[in-house]
DNA sequence: ATAGAGCGTCACAGATATTTCATAAATAAC
DNA sequence: GTTATTTATGAAATATCTGTGACGCTCTAT
């Protein structure tokens, strides 16, 4: 099973390390960005990055913005952390759609506590790995899926699609939207393709197939009526 | 739409009061308990509470048992308040699957913002997205419409232009402007066009067709009298 | 080397939406 | 009231989009 990938952000590589020893000790996979213009690069790049931690004062983009942006698209949790215990920096965060906020200096205990909790939240831990609507069963650890009970074969691309419909349940999603999340955010292909993949999908999940919808010049809608 | 139910329990009558005070600002429905015991009372008696703020001193079954005790059917988020800043309490709670934890004397302000990120992040609350007004109700995320309750089906086109019409009740709306928003800037097509989708999506919306008010000579005003 | 799976592309048919057009109805101006 | 202009309507003509099967490319296991 692959580790779960934490991205930290500081400018401070004496802070990064610090983070990044309880994070390693605790068998997560650190990635580092020293500002936030590398954080937003290789978070897209990237892919399932579970987390972010992000430092509040740093050069180019400071948290904020680099929270912001990436909350354009995504809603992967974020932990800031900020020098002060200044409330009103606490509030602009919240709004942001930050999840935590820890202020320095911290305990390392409590922010790897932090980390366990909002991981678990998120279901991106070993165990609560499970995404089930509608009958279909989505395991990510074991990479398999049932309907109704009997497993079925998916390939790569096909659980990926899945998996991304089940996450964005009664979400119309454009096909743009769809290749961004599902392909790389650079593909640069016929979205069409995405045509072939849920044809595929609707006939391998076979009734069920009709809980994907079709938007007419829009795209896709997974929804459990 | 249904307020959000969260219930507070604190022994401290006080307290309870300035929590509550709060969060009905906010629009949520707020229950109260005042033991453990009754919390758990509640908890299983009602249904659909979103959210647990938890005072952990309390008389017969501490906040610590509580959470236990819920955390053994349900994942509703937990929220902690506690007397102390202090950090093992706080350690303890996130093995507990305690969500957030507050300590006291904490700032209305915080809780409030807290208690809105976390609902954000449980999907419990509706985004922003929705447009409503005169019985007709526009879910962008969903991408779809409903009338008095039921929902109808639209073109892409007569999904844009209602939404531009919601956008803008009680404004004139010229062909030209009407164009420009709705179709492309460069549109290079016959005005006349509208006219064909106005008369479909009146038909669609039935007797609300009415808010559909033509000013002759001008173009169109969506207005809920 | 070969067969097979996965993936992306393409073309075509069928489905659906959009636009145009002719005509009827409504409104304003005189 | 009559005329000129504007809008509503239904139907027909276009345009656009989706579903589908086929094909080729790449990678992997044999």
């Amino acid at each position: 099973m692959e580790k779960i990938k934490i991205l930290v952000v500081d400018d401070e590589s004496r802070m990064r390390k610090l983070v990044r020893d309880f994070l390693v000790r605790e068998d997560y996979e650190v990635l580092e960005a020293g500002d936030g213009e590398a954080a937003l690069d290789i978070f897209y790049k990237e892919k399932n990055i579970a987390l972010l931690i992000l430092d509040v004062m740093m050069p180019k983009l400071n948290g904020w913005e680099v929270c912001r942006e990436i909350r354009e698209t995504s809603k992967v949790p974020i932990i800031m952390l900020t020098a002060k215990g200044d409330e009103e920096d606490e509030l602009t965060g919240f709004d942001l759609g930050v999840d935590e906020y820890i202020s320095k200096p911290f305990s390392p205990k409590i922010l790897v506590a932090r980390v366990g909790a909002i991981l678990r939240r998120s279901g991106k831990t070993e165990e609560g790995n499970i995404l089930s609507m509608g009958g279909i069963v989505i395991d990510r650890t074991a990479h398999t899926v049932t309907v109704d009970g009997r497993q079925i074969d998916l390939s790569f691309k096909e659980f990926e699609l899945l998996t991304y419909f089940l996450e964005n349940e009664g979400i119309a999603l454009s096909r743009e939207k769809i290749l961004n999340h599902v392909w790389n955010y650079d593909y640069f292909g016929d979205a069409r393709t995405i045509d072939t993949h849920v044809k595929k999908l609707r006939a391998k999940i076979g009734e069920k197939g009709e809980y994907i919808k079709t938007i007419w010049g829009m795209g896709y809608k997974f929804e459990v009526e």
